[in-house]
Order: structure tokens, then sequence, then C-alpha cells
DNA sequence: TCGACGATCGTTTTT
DNA sequence: CGATCGTCGA
């Protein structure tokens, strides 16, 4: 096998196969590529079963395309290569050794939005109101758990992680673990700890597995919560084969439980581990390679990593200062069509953003430039409302302890079936202990004993013909017929066609079609998996949120919008950071909560500069409005961090004295609301006082003149010189709180 | 049971 | 600003 076209390291990361391993993959160091070779290598060189690899990633898309290039260049069966995320390694593990843990083979996996309502179901039973205990505490707690690798009875000892089992909210995880059981359904977190719970219960599974996998290769290693480490750690146990990969400067996803000490302690963990570095970076410029690594060293939790490149030094990293969020998406598209007119491809250009209720703006403006566009990301096909309304009845037809399910659907569309009545079908499922996939079926059946649950007639009647067409659904479904005639009986019985129908707006329609699309979806599923029914369908979409595929859109001609959350993985030629400014990027959040979070939002910097090739652009607005308030937050800190030489800095528009002017003349309705800056308390507290601190212009008891408030008179003053944040009373009695250096401020 | 209306409160989201 | 949620009245 050839092994020519990778560096030495490279080749090292690939012929190393034996032990633990562990590469640090910098951005852009080829690391696809090597990985990729490493399992050929095996397989060809090393003539190693398919059967026996297992090579773990995060997202379906990062398993796809490893599968997909070790199809080209191997001739061996790629099929039985196990190449999958790590939720559906164990989803289809725990549906062949279901009978284990007490499951059945058909669970259903909870997405966070039911999960939610599993919660919130449970505070509604304790009587608990949603404002002294919000819903997303509860999961965020729950989450953290199972993060880490909990389930209700493991005992965690020496795990470094301590449970509180005094805490109130831990005894509503375990009701939500029940209320799940009961339901036959897992959440994701769920389907990690229950594989762990099934290795540490039954040890000859275990060991099976861990015979069976010779060889081990986690990928985007950084994002591992300690729960999937634990189960790694188990099936390697063996033949101590393990190699993973991962940046521990691309770590940005630790608020969802990744947990970066899986990195920074593999090596006590694995004291024989090796450890090799893929440093050269093969996708961007020297410029923007330089500016990147400057910004990220300033971070301390970091195994260290120089990267390096022999591309050309490149263009300037163009750091662009607007007066408003509108300007700012005014120039990005602007410049877009400046580098279309140079024969540039709009899908080499993407647009980078920190929150998606950024891309708004940008979109306007890219609309109105005649810029073909899209937005990866944002509300996906099968997070629409109508399309979990129609899987919900999927659902139940699947696994009809799924009550879950029937509470979404009972009464959409309306038969009557309200509130009351539903609570008192749940009551009574609570009372007898069973699901209510069988009260309902009692009631239907046995109406005589079933007559304490006062229900009217019409609900009666609803109700029979509610669990009648389910009813038929399982029966079609059982006897054999295709997913797709299910699916379109369900849609027509169920009413919910009709009511769409019957409401002629635009939504409406816009509605059905998605539901066709689902339609064609699960008819594209039959056609690929003949085997296969309802229930896979529903794991495949439940577990590959991707958007709903349009063919071919890999070169679409489109430029891309996305978070830098979903820029993770890939590259463009040119690269658009917007709204680069404190407490938007950094976010406030992440401000409050101090240092480690900083460092987080500074590798998201780090990832989205590394994703450009040729010309990094960094923007920000002077004054943005937020949450219908007009801000001024200066620029990201982050930007200060990029050494002067690496970038040319450049104004649209006027200067910062004749902004107040600017801005009158710039779009008076929505200069009306200026206000003060919500973040009132000292976001920099952080580095506020160094000891000795140059003496500011700006010293209490000042009388100022204000571009737009007028006269005032400075109440307090922090932060350090040139960068002070002033409290201000001015005469009408009000204080307001601005960044000195961009409030248009006149000392008297 | 269901809609309308006002109060509230805001990240990121591979699975 | 805008989505979401809870309350209230018909």
């Amino acid at each position: 096998m050839n092994l020519n076209h990778l560096n030495l390291q490279q080749r090292e990361a690939v012929q190393n196969i034996n032990g633990p391993m562990m590469i640090l993959a910098g951005a852009g160091s080829g690391k696809t590529r090597t990985l990729v070779s490493r399992i050929s290598y095996l397989l060809e060189e090393k003539n190693i079963s398919p059967f026996q690899l297992l090579a773990l990633t995060f997202s379906n898309k990062a398993a796809k395309e490893m599968r997909d290039r070790i199809g080209r260049e191997v001739s061996c069966d790629v099929g039985a290569l196990q190449i999958t995320t790590f939720h559906a390694f164990c989803a289809k593990m725990l549906r062949t050794e279901a009978q284990y843990l007490g499951l059945s083979k058909s669970f259903t996996i909870y997405d966070g939005s039911e999960s939610k309502a599993v919660v919130k179901t449970i505070l509604q039973r304790r009587g608990i109101s949603q404002k002294d205990v919000s819903p997303f505490e509860v999961l965020y707690f729950i989450e953290d758990l199972k993060n880490h690798g909990h389930y209700p009875d493991r005992n965690m000892e020496g795990k470094d992680y301590t449970v509180d089992t005094a805490d109130m909210f831990f005894d509503m995880y375990l009701d939500y673990e029940r209320e799940l059981h009961k339901a036959n359904a897992l959440d994701f977190g769920g389907l990690i700890t229950a594989v762990i719970q099934l290795f540490e219960k039954f040890p000859d599974v275990l060991l099976r597995y861990q015979e069976r996998f010779h060889y081990l290769l986690v990928d985007e290693y950084q994002d591992t919560n300690r729960a999937q480490f634990d189960l790694v750690t188990k099936l390697a146990q063996i033949k101590r084969n393990i190699c993973v990969v991962g940046d521990e400067d691309q770590s940005i996803y630790s608020w969802r439980g990744a947990d970066i000490r899986n990195i920074l302690d593999f090596e006590e963990v694995y004291n024989d581990a090796r450890i090799l570095k893929l440093e050269q970076n093969y996708r961007s410029s020297k410029n923007i390679i330089e500016a990147a690594g400057a910004v990220i060293s300033r971070n301390t939790q970091r195994k260290g990593k120089d990267m390096w490149t022999d591309n050309p030094e490149g263009e300037s990293i163009e750091i662009v200062e607007c007066h408003s969020d509108k300007e700012e998406a005014e120039f990005v598209a602007t410049q877009i069509r400046e580098l279309s007119k140079d024969k540039h491809p709009y899908d080499e250009m993407a647009v980078f953003y920190r929150t998606n209720s950024q891309s708004r703006l940008i979109e306007d403006a890219l609309r109105k430039a005649n810029i073909p566009y899209r937005v990866v990301g944002g509300i996906k096909f099968y997070e629409r409302k109508e399309i979990k309304d129609l899987l919900a009845y999927v659902r139940i037809v699947v696994n009809d302890k799924d009550s879950l399910a029937i509470s979404r659907i009972i009464n959409v569309p309306a038969r009557g079936i309200g509130a009351t009545s539903l609570r008192k079908i749940e009551d009574e499922a609570v009372k007898t202990e069973s699901t209510m996939w069988e009260v309902l079926q009692n009631i239907v059946d046995n109406p005589e004993e079933y007559k304490h649950i006062r229900l009217t007639t019409r609900v009666k009647s609803s109700l029979s013909h509610f669990v009648q067409f389910i009813h038929d659904a399982k029966v079609a479904m059982n006897k054999g017929d295709s997913p797709s005639d299910i699916y379109e009986k369900l849609l027509h019985e169920s009413g919910y066609y009709e009511m769409l129908r019957a409401s002629k707006d635009y939504e409406s329609m816009a509605r059905i079609e998605n539901l066709e699309e689902l339609g064609n979806a699960i008819s594209q599923f039959e056609e690929a998996n003949p085997k296969l029914g309802l229930l896979e369908f529903m794991e495949t979409i439940t577990l590959d949120t991707s958007v709903k595929g349009e063919e071919g859109e890999e070169d679409s001609g489109e430029v891309s919008l996305m978070t830098i959350h979903g820029a993770k993985g890939l590259e463009f030629f040119y690269v658009f950071v917007t709204g680069t400014e404190e407490n938007v990027f950094p976010s406030y959040r992440s401000l409050e909560s101090g240092e480690e979070a900083i460092e987080e939002e500074r590798r998201l910097f780090y990832v989205a500069m590394t994703r450009a090739m040729k010309i990094l652009y960094i923007t920000f607005s002077q004054g943005r409005m937020l949450f219908g308030q007009l801000k001024f937050n200066g620029p990201s800190r982050f930007i200060s961090e990029i050494p002067n030489k690496y970038y040319r800095w450049k104004k649209i528009g006027g200067g910062y004295q004749d902004r107040s002017s600017n801005f009158d003349s710039d779009d008076d309705s929505k200069w009306d609301n200026f206000s003060d800056p919500i973040y009132d308390e000292p976001v920099y507290r952080v580095e506020s006082s160094p000891s000795k601190k140059p003496e500011s212009k700006y010293q209490k008891g000042l009388r100022i003149v204000h571009g737009l408030y007028g006269e005032g008179k400075i109440l307090d003053c922090e932060g350090p010189k040139g960068d002070e944040r002033v409290t201000i009373q001015f005469k009408d009695g009000a204080k307001k709180k601005f960044m000195a250096k961009f409030a248009p401020l006149t000392v008297l």
C-alpha cells in the first residue's frame, strides 16, 4: 500500500496500529485523510477483518464521509465495517441485547424536545410551577448525570464525580428514568448509559464485544463526554488497541458535556500511550494560520500544538468595522458580490455568526443583492411541528407504550379531547400502572368497568375512533404492509391532512408539502432498505438530524450561512466571521461565567478562523440591535488578540466623530429606541483592576455631553484607560452606561 | 375547549 | 424584536 501521499507524522499514525495512541490533529492537518489511510492499512496490509474494526464518530456526516472514502480506497467488503456514530452504535447494540435490560427491541428514542416534555409532565405531577423550577434546569441536571455515565443504581465510586442523591432534582431524575422505561424509550444520553449498564451488569456481554473489536478508533475525541470515554475504555480493555483522534483547540461542546479532560488526561489513563501531533496545515494561508495560532496560544487548557504551513503567506486578514448590524450585512453582501465578479463561485464562500438569530440580517442583505445562499442548520426538517405530529402517530403504531406520543397528538387535529380528559386518562394510567394505550383500549372495550373515568359521550366516541384507526394501522404493520402505506393511512385517517387542507393559508400549504416530503422520505427509505420497517426508519431520522437532503447539495453554487458550531469540519476559500463583538462573541453568557467559558469561546473563534483557506474577513458593528435594544458592545477581545501584522483594519462609512449624525440619517425609527446596554453589571470584572491603572480621562463627577442624550454627569467609570465603561446620569434623570470609546461623548 | 392577549426572556445543539 | 407560555374570558 502506498503511503507516499502522507507526511511523516501521518504515516506514523497509520502504521502504528497496536496499543493506545492519541493523535492530536490540528485544524486542516489532513486528519480524515490519515484516518482513512489507517483503516485501509489495517484492512489491506494487516488483513484485519472489517468485522473486527470499530470507528466511532459524532456526526453521521463524518461517518458517512469516512466510509465513502474508505470504500473508494479499499477493495474488501466495506459493508461489514462499523463506522458509525456513538449513538447509532449504542442503539444497534441495545436492540440486539434489549432483553438484558428489560427493554423491548422496539424502543423509541426521544430527542431533546421529547425529553423536555417528559420533564414538564413530571414537574406538573409534582405540582411544581415552571416559574419556580424551569424544566430546562432539571433537564440539564439529568443530562449532566448521564454525560458522566450515571444510571440510577450505578456505583460511581472512583469516578471523580459525586452525585447528590439528596437533591430534589435527583428524585425527578429517577422519576424521569422510570417514565422513559415505562414508555419503552431512551433519550440520547440514555443510549450511552444503557450500554454502560449492560456492560457492567452482564460481563459476558461485554466480553463478547471486547473480543470482537480488535481495533477501536474514536474521532473528534475532544468532544467525548465522560460516559463515552467510559464506554470506549471498557470496550478497549482487552485488546488495548485504541486510537483516539482529536484537537483540544477545537473543543467547542463542553456545554453539552464534552470533557476536555479526556484529552488532557489521556496519558495518565494510558501510561503507555503514544502521542502524535499533526501540526502541518494544508488548508489555509500562512497569515491565517499564524494569526489563529497567536490567538489560541492564549488558552491555558491545552496540550499545546504549533500549527505551521508551507502554504504561501496569502492576503491579510480583513477586519471590518461597521456602524450598524445592517451595514455589516450590507458589507458582506457587497464583498461577496466583488468576489463573485472576480469569478469566484458562491459555494466557495461562507458567512459565520455566533447565534442563529444573526442570520436574518445577512439573509436580507444577500437576498436584496440577489446572491443565492443557503442557511445550514437552523430549523431542521424533523423538528417541524407537523412532522413531529405525524411521527408521533408513527411512534404509537411502532411502540404503543410511548405515552408521550399519545399525549402529543390525541387532540391533534382537535377531537374534543382537551386537557381535562387527557388528564383523567393519564391519571388512570398512573393509578393502574398501565400505559395510556392500555387505558384507552380498556375504555373503549369495557366501557362498563371504566365508568369511573367520567368522560363525556362525545369524548368517548372520539377515543373509540382514535383507538380503532391506530389499531388498524398496527394490524397493517404486523401483516407486513409497507411503511409508506401505513404512513398514508395515518396521515388521512387521523384527519391531519384534512385539517391542513381545510385552512387555506400559506402556512398550512407549506405544511402539507412537508408532510408529502416526509412521505417521500419514507418511500425512499423503503426502496433502499426493503427489509426494514417503520421502526428502523424512525431510528434513522432521530439519530440523523441532517437537514432534509436536497440532492447534489455539494456544489450548490450558493453562499453558505451557518453558526460557527455548524462550521466545524468544513472549509471555504472565503470566510466572513460576523458579529465579532463583546457580549456577542464571546457571548455575554460566557463573559458572565468566567475564564473557562471564555477559553471555549476563543476556541470557537479559532475554529472560525481556521475554516478560511484564502481570505478571512472579520466584521463587527459599533451598534447592534439585540433583544430589541440597541447595544454598543465594542469589538471582540479576540480581535485585539490578533497581532497587527496579520490584518488590515477597514472602517465602513464615517469614523467615530461624525457617528451620531450618521446614525440620525441612517434609519430614524431604529435609533429612536436608543437606550442603555442591558448588561449593566460590569462584564469585565475579570481583567478590570490591574494594580496601577493609567488615569482615565473620564473621572467621576465630570460633566459631559452625549451626542444623543445631551448633557450629563459621570457617576462611575470602570475599566482600563481607553476601554472605560462609564455610567452617566443625564439631565432628565436617566442613568445610562456606555463604552466610552464608542459612545459619542464630549467632555465639557 | 380554545382562542386571544399580555408578560417574559433570551447561546451554541454533532446525537 | 420575537417566540413561547400562562392566564383569562367566551
